[in-house]
RNA sequence: CGGGGAUUGGCGCAGUUGGCUAGCGCGCGCGGUUUGGGACCGCGAGGUCGAAGGUUCGAGUCCUUUAUCCCCGACCA
């Protein structure tokens, strides 16, 4: 009958809570080399569920998915010069090779503009070539000197969608998508509110006329950058020579975009919504949106009961048993409550007699009382 | 990059002015009693103390070198 909270007060050190949150709900763990960041089944499969929401609205849009390589020569992420000076600082170089010192380093990409470009060029002649819509989801490595599980860390997962036009106002309609999807993203699944806007000249993206923003507010009072979406103007295509005959013949270098969603938005998620007790989940993100806690998982009356309405549900909701019988009633609550599951089923002889349920909210505490048929 | 803290079983920690077989809590395994909000008893497994070198009869404790991680600030999805 411990009463010890395993969890610091949310309102205490946010910092400490956050990292105690994050594992102690089985997010993620530190990875072996500094700043890099582990990612737990429990904590991937809430991303694996923003994936399939935004990747769903980008194929809608009519953006493909592909693939380009992590290693980027040096010589092309020179090319544009803003773009260079603002990722130097952070880059992470590969100088050897099969045990060789290499002819020209190769950079891990921490954002995959140049290596993307450089294709754009070979790909587009015409007008008729365009526009170019790309998308890629994928891992990309920034050299941060301070790091914070999902915040920021030296490598993180993301999208990075790429697209060439032939107009800038067609760029710009692209641009102003992105960053409209993104708030759609925020707003319907993970239940953040936020503020789009653009960035101030020195907080743009290295390369870009402009970027828009989607700013949410969080508990410490500092404003999470949540996402990007910039307007590269004719910035890359210039350099990169991505460059079109139009209708009349004329030659024209292409108008670009690039906008970005990363894991850091689960990092936001559990800060927004996170309570005492550990994370509190949206439900359309939640990967367990119900919870069946049996009271004695020895009482076979008791488990058919549970697995009757398992069935029910399944297919519905993402619902599981919790038929641990090695741990207490109690600890099992405090278990799924840290986890943020939506809904706690509790189940015991009270429920299976009078053919109810007795379902703990997450987001506010509260019993209620269902009829189970 | 600047400033702090740390490194001892899986995790969190203790270890005095150097001294016996390196401890404790949690977790883990086995057995039993329990079970309506983080249960309890018994038995048990598991560490050579971040790394390298040195001082000493003797080093987790002292010295030198070194590596890594975490936290706090300025910069970034």
């Amino acid at each position: 009958m411990s009463s010890k909270k395993l969890l610091p007060p949310k309102t205490g050190d946010l910092s400490d809570w956050y990292t105690s949150v994050i594992a102690l709900a089985d997010l993620a763990d530190y990875g072996p080399a500094k700043g890099t960041m582990i990612i737990r089944p429990y904590g991937y499969a809430i991303w694996e569920r923003v994936v399939s929401e935004l990747d769903a609205e980008i194929k809608l849009k009519g953006v493909d998915n592909a693939y380009f390589p992590l290693f980027i020569p040096m010589s092309l992420l020179q090319k544009e010069a803003d773009h260079v000076e603002g990722f130097a600082p952070e880059l992470a170089v590969v100088t050897h090779g099969g045990g060789e010192e290499l002819e020209e380093k190769l950079v891990v990409r921490p954002t995959s503009e140049t290596i993307m470009y450089q294709s754009y060029s070979k790909w587009v002649q015409s007008w008729r070539d365009l526009p170019i819509l790309i998308n890629q989801w994928n891992n990309v490595v920034r050299w941060e000197k301070r790091t914070m599980p999902f915040l920021r860390t030296s490598e993180f997962l993301w999208q990075e969608g790429h697209t060439a036009h032939a107009t800038h106002s067609e760029a710009e309609e692209m641009q102003m998508w992105g960053i409209k999807t993104y708030a759609k993203i925020y707003r319907d699944f993970f239940a953040m509110d936020g503020y789009e806007g653009y960035k101030s000249k020195s907080e743009r993206f290295a390369g870009a006329d402009n970027t828009l923003t989607y700013e949410s507010l969080m508990p410490s009072g500092k404003a999470l950058q949540a996402c990007t979406s910039h307007d590269l103007g004719q910035n890359f295509s210039r350099p990169f020579d991505i460059s079109f005959q139009d209708k009349e013949g004329v030659m024209q270098n292409v108008w670009q975009t690039s906008w970005g969603f990363s894991t850091r938005s689960i990092g936001g998620l559990v800060l927004a919504h996170g309570d005492d007790n550990g994370l509190r989940l949206p439900p359309k993100l939640a990967p367990i949106q119900v919870i069946i806690v049996p009271v004695k998982p020895q009482d076979s009356g008791l488990v058919e009961y549970c697995k009757k309405l398992y069935d029910a549900l399944n297919g519905q909701v993402r619902v599981k048993i919790d038929m641990r019988d090695d741990e207490s009633f109690g600890y099992r609550l405090n278990k799924w409550e840290v986890k943020g599951v939506p809904l706690i089923f509790k189940i015991g002889n009270k429920e299976a007699e009078a053919g109810q349920v007795t379902a703990k909210r997450r987001f506010d505490g509260i019993d209620v009382a269902i009829d189970a048929s």
